[in-house]
DNA sequence: CGGCGCAGGTTACGCGCGTAATCATCTCCG
DNA sequence: CGGAGATGATTACGCGCGTAACCTGCGCCG
């Protein structure tokens, strides 16, 4: 029962016709000069085989596949990432597209390598590429989809600063005037950190208040106490903490619960990413919420204008973060 | 500058030898008939152009890639999933072959079509597949790799079960009689939680108690606290609850702080997965851990015997997991 | 001195596919 | 009635690679 499996020979001489007439048909050539009854003859005889065609080859004829490769950074990735992946997945396949990801970790082959190896259609990154896997992508001419544009910078930028904004713009509202600002604790998320926290700061600025005082919260549960006792002794005007995500913010809880500290009426928190657990914090946490599948949808088009050569669109800010305010503010 | 990739072809000339040359010394050929100094001026030629072999191309020569293809149900997947792939595009890279992970939804291309697209090298799942998935790549000979067998079933049905038992061993060490399961709420995720379910109810039975009364947790707040309450009004005998996951805990550690029930006085609950945020709920979450990188390390271990026609290991549940005792029992 | 084995290559072919160039009919009109 | 399209399918080629089969000197032994 080892039956290799069907090439498009096969379906040509299942259906008595030559392998171009079977390449024609099953690509709907733009000249169509195929009569539609040995059309269907081919497509029948293409599902009787259950044929697919082999992507090695299509690849090898045309130059490039329909892979387009998303690269994660060696970063750990919280609760949103599966989904975020998962809508990419959903929105490409639409297109035709194959999405494949490729976690950037030491041992695997480095980018510009794997996209050779695959004839990527294109790279989509959500964070700036080293600049030798940047220019080892240009070199090979495949296209880098930044993850949509919107003037000067890179959407996750963007999204990020207004993420910080947004927070900030909540609690101030509320009356708070001296904030903080609890980073996390792995050096390498930096990058998605600082433009949050920068956020943060305009929204202070722009509100005449003092600078949010940084502190940052370990991973583990002691450390956590200690950094927030640090913060309450260090920084007495502080009545309100923008956490840089929904885990940052659980640490943060459990150290003013910890320290019997009252939430939100000494210190309010807020976090970001909306994940499902953020409910049930106690008390239930207020958070700027990501809906995983609008910036999917959004990053897909992107991804999809920018390879038929059309301007980027600005991205929705507005239907990707949402304010979910609840119990700690 | 847009230096079409280096093929074997460029390679060659530029080492001014013929192709084939180029293909053997690259591929360190069994029978090893170069010259050591041949073998360095095409090494030599190959790094200066910045040479990578086309997978495609090579692909297309043998009749199959390197691609290793992880199935991914359509399931809401947790917090946990991402760290355990990437774990596995280590453990496989490190083997030389290439992790591509392919989410089940329902736009992007069946499994076996996608199979034979990339000529793929096996397909790793950790579920049991549909009919039509598995009966459609037995007949590509594309071999499918169960997620370690142990003897008669699936790893994850066996981790699973030993999960739900471990909870239960737990509890009823603890001296309690009466436990209860709170099942999650999505019907998709039925394949996941029967077996713990079941790990549950074997431990009961065998510790003479009556079986897990069986209660659904719905994933909103509200919806969390109607299902305790029922629970404690239907089954007043129950003194402990066994989570399908840490989430799910989550939830009805909300529905009891909601109802004023003491935690751990009144009701005991455990969880599964040790995420990161198990640490901070309050009271802090008992959980049976899972150590990704281990399962990972496991799951690819037992990929590469496959390959190699080795004899299956069995799951090194121990290594896998293990009990985290925190303040919720 | 002829032939033989062997190291060190090279030439030739096919993998499955897309597609340009070509060919065989058949129709229709001058 | 002959030839110019139009129509519908075919033949031929190359994409980049692995590898079986085949050459070519050269040392060595009978």
């Amino acid at each position: 029962m080892s039956t290799r499996r069907a090439t498009s020979a096969d379906v040509a001489r299942e259906a008595g016709v030559s392998r171009a007439t079977v390449s024609y048909v099953l690509n709907d050539a733009p000249g169509e000069r195929i009569a539609p009854q040995t059309r269907e003859r081919v497509l029948a005889a293409a599902a009787r085989l259950g044929y697919a065609p082999s992507l090695a080859g299509r690849a090898l004829a045309n130059g490039r596949s329909d892979i387009v490769l998303l690269a994660m950074p060696d970063v750990p990735s919280g609760e949103l990432t599966p989904r975020f992946v998962d809508a990419v997945t959903r929105s490409l396949a639409a297109q035709g597209l194959t999405l494949v990801v490729h976690f950037d970790v030491p041992a695997a082959p480095r980018l510009p390598r794997l996209a050779a190896m695959l004839s990527v259609r294109a790279v989509v990154s959500l964070f700036p590429l080293s600049e030798p896997d940047a220019s080892g992508l240009r070199r090979l001419g495949v296209p880098v989809l930044p993850a949509g544009t919107d003037g000067d910078g890179l959407a996750v930028a963007a999204l990020s600063l207004r993420q910080g904004r947004m927070q900030a713009e909540h609690l101030i509202g509320r009356g708070h005037t001296g904030l903080a600002y609890a980073r996390p604790a792995d050096p390498r998320l930096a990058p998605f950190a600082d433009p949050r926290h920068e956020g943060v700061r305009l929204a202070c600025a722009e509100g005449m208040l003092a600078a949010p005082v940084p502190f940052t919260v370990p991973e583990d549960a002691a450390g956590a106490v200690t950094a927030v006792r640090a913060l309450l002794a260090d920084a007495p005007g502080v009545t309100a903490v923008c956490a840089y995500n929904d885990e940052v913010a659980f640490a943060v809880l459990h150290g003013l619960r910890e320290l019997g500290v009252d939430v939100p009426g000494r210190i309010a928190v807020i976090g970001v990413d909306g994940i499902p657990l953020s409910a049930y914090s106690c008390p239930p946490l207020s958070t700027v919420a990501v809906a995983p599948g609008a910036a999917a949808r959004h990053l897909a088009r992107a991804a999809i204008a920018h390879l038929s050569g059309e301007p980027a669109a600005p991205v929705p800010a507005d239907e990707i973060l949402h304010l979910v305010p609840r119990a700690t503010t």
